[in-house]
DNA sequence: CAAATAAAAGTGAACGTTCATTCTTTTTTA
DNA sequence: TAAAAAAGAATGAACGTTCACTTTTATTTG
């Protein structure tokens, strides 16, 4: 009980290093001995959690994509209506991308640069399947303009993460207001 | 004829072949020697051209950047009406992105991760200024919605490097009516 | 206009450093 | 007290950059 405890705070430990040197310097800038030393953790106990260097990042990757899905859809309920489904997700993953701001850089780091190998990539994606769901339901009932996912992710769902780019480079703040007037953008660009 | 005696050609073959390189296994992952030998070139010779390392990834930043927007702009007279200027600078950066996919894929990449300097991302910024004034135009008439610029960026703009990446990646392929779909999403996301 | 000289451009090998990973030893746990 | 976990030191490979040198291009001179 206690040991496994210990391990699952080390491992965590790591991970957390992992995504805040890896957000300030990229993966292949930041060395293993640097993490160690940000988790309070000797450069060799990374091996008895992770296999190697690109084990870390692939794992650390799936952790946070878990983490980011599950408050994405958290309190959502296919009963809802399809307006009210989006919103409430669109909200949620606004939240996410704002607050939880270093998971959402780094994950938007391995989503735009080769470090995540592919395996893992696909693995990452497997979640959002809540999403697709509601969307064809949007498209059957013709709420929805009946257009690739692809697209629909582009334009509802990806600006967030530009925006919240934008805010960690300290170029922009998005108060309340903004954040409505994104969902207000969002919704424009998908609704028949 | 005082200063610049170095030829030119070798430097373009230096800055393809950082794009290439860094493209397939990103900035920290590509070494000097390799860029030099994809560019037929000694790697002491890239120390005649550039400072060093960063300064060769910063300025391959800020060329690639001047490309982009020399394409975005081709053609656009600020005498066309705001949705005619709009559509005409959105199709031109679409082409862009999916024809010159190896640049917009190295942009992405620099403007997610940490590999570009503060200095050298404002300086790719500057050359967006007619799309602003186009905007500004655009809310002044009261055709576009009078939110922020990064707002309309975020929405009308940035989904073309989602859609690209997905391209890219195989998984989605872009045909000539799923770019009209995109138009289409990325005008009502900004119209009023 | 050659031949002679100077300057610039280019090179391959080498240097010092850093890094991921492993090895050996110590500490903790049960 | 034996096995598991963790630590720190050690290792070899790889890297960015520099150095000493050669080749190419431009300028001067007779």
């Amino acid at each position: 009980m206690a040991k496994l405890q210990k391990s699952i705070d080390k491992r965590n430990a790591l991970i957390d290093a992992t995504i805040t040197l890896v957000n300030n310097s990229g993966f292949h800038a930041t060395p293993m001995s640097k993490i160690a030393k940000m988790a309070n953790v000797s450069p060799a106990t990374i091996y008895l959690y992770f296999e190697n260097k690109q084990d870390l990042v692939n794992k650390t990757y799936i952790d946070v994509k878990a983490q980011y899905t599950a408050y994405a859809f958290k309190d959502y309920e296919e009963s809802m209506s399809v307006e009210e489904g989006f919103e409430h997700i669109w909200k949620r993953i606004a939240d996410f991308k704002l607050n939880a701001s270093e998971s959402a850089m780094f994950l938007s780091q391995c989503d735009n640069t080769p470090i995540i190998d592919e395996p893992s990539l696909q693995e990452g994606i497997k979640h959002l399947q809540p999403l697709l769901d509601l969307w064809k339901r949007g498209k059957e009932e013709g709420i929805i303009k009946p257009i690739s996912d692809y697209l629909l992710y582009a334009y509802a769902i990806n600006p967030l993460s530009f925006l919240m780019m934008a805010q960690k480079r300290g170029t922009f703040k998005l108060d309340k207001k903004q954040i409505e007037q994104a969902y207000e953008a969002a919704w424009s660009s998908i609704r028949k």
